[in-house]
DNA sequence: GGTCATGGCGTTATCTTATTACATCGCCGG
DNA sequence: CCGGCGATGTAATAAGATAACGCCATGACC
């Protein structure tokens, strides 16, 4: 197990930044966001969206599970979390990276948007990115393909910038 | 479980397509190719390339571990067919779709190539695309955060041509 | 031909991820 | 108060993947 400087850390863990102000904004807008749609936000959901936001890497469900039953100060059952993010997902809250089977708080929910993730392969840190040529070119390639889109998904590996520093 | 024409069905099964002609292919390509780089494509391998290329669906580990026994007459351990699938990845004569946990025969083997994915979410076929013009856009976008790219995936879920003229 | 190193394969157990089936609780309109 | 419905709890199990260990076939080398 490798040190984390951003898993449960507490504030200014990143580069500085103040992530505790993260959660605190992704908790907002998602109260706002329910409310606005009528979704209940229940206290559960709210606690796991929460989790889910304790670091910027990608976390699977079971190692959600883990931080709920020890929060919770009694075991969890997995169902309990995958429902939650069911929902989470469900409402954009949260997005799943397919490539890794965890799950990262969504960067815009609301917003209208496809999901895509530069992974690091090196850190786990996973940034979300919405950049319409990509969404375009995909649009566009699908169309000549006659091919109705559902759901794109974007999930480039690779090295971040921080950590081509660390290893040049 | 719904009709599948192109499973293990026999040759000429999607849209007149000679499927068999497809499985020879691949089995050609890959014998060249292993040949060429020095790689053993032992019987174990072959039979396992030939089975994930059995139809144009993404198929499972599993799925293709219960062919392989029932095609030896004896059960095979789950990991005799991961290994034989890194294999195949690693060479890159099949590709994994992480969004099915699944594998599907690679439609170009030596081509450099990212490995684009056409999924429908109706009749289960996958169409591996590889167009300059997503590579091009995730190299750009990729480049301007500073991310060094080592393996993209894009997997768009949707509805192909077929699907779409069957439910109009 | 004999010897040894390598890599492929078999066996077993175990781990991670995800879902199914069923019971219960709590809120809210009628 | 009561019926209905959505949320949660509990237990069991499916599906996907890997770890640890050892045998055996292949082929280089002597
Ligand atoms: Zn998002
Ligand atoms: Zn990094
Ligand atoms: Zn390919
Ligand atoms: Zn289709």
């Amino acid at each position: 197990m490798t040190v984390d400087p951003h898993s449960t850390a507490g504030p200014a863990s990143r580069h500085g930044h103040d992530h505790a102000h993260c959660i605190a904004d992704a908790l907002t807008r998602a109260d706002a966001l329910c409310a606005e749609r009528g979704a209940r936000l229940t206290a559960l959901r709210r606690q796991v969206l929460e989790l889910v936001w304790n670091s910027h890497k990608p976390r699977g469900a079971y190692a959600i599970l883990e931080d709920l039953s020890q929060r919770e100060g009694k075991a969890t059952a997995p169902l309990t979390v995958y429902r939650a993010l069911e929902f989470l997902v469900e409402h954009g809250l949260v997005h799943r990276i397919e490539s890794l089977n965890a799950y990262i708080g969504c960067a815009a929910p609301g917003a209208v948007h496809s999901g895509q993730f530069l992974v690091c392969e090196t850190c786990g840190n996973a940034v979300e990115i919405d950049d319409p040529r990509i969404r375009a070119a995909i649009g566009t390639i699908a169309a000549e393909h006659g091919f109705q889109v559902s759901r794109p998904t974007v999930e480039v590996r690779g090295t971040c910038t921080d950590c081509q520093e660390k290893t040049p």
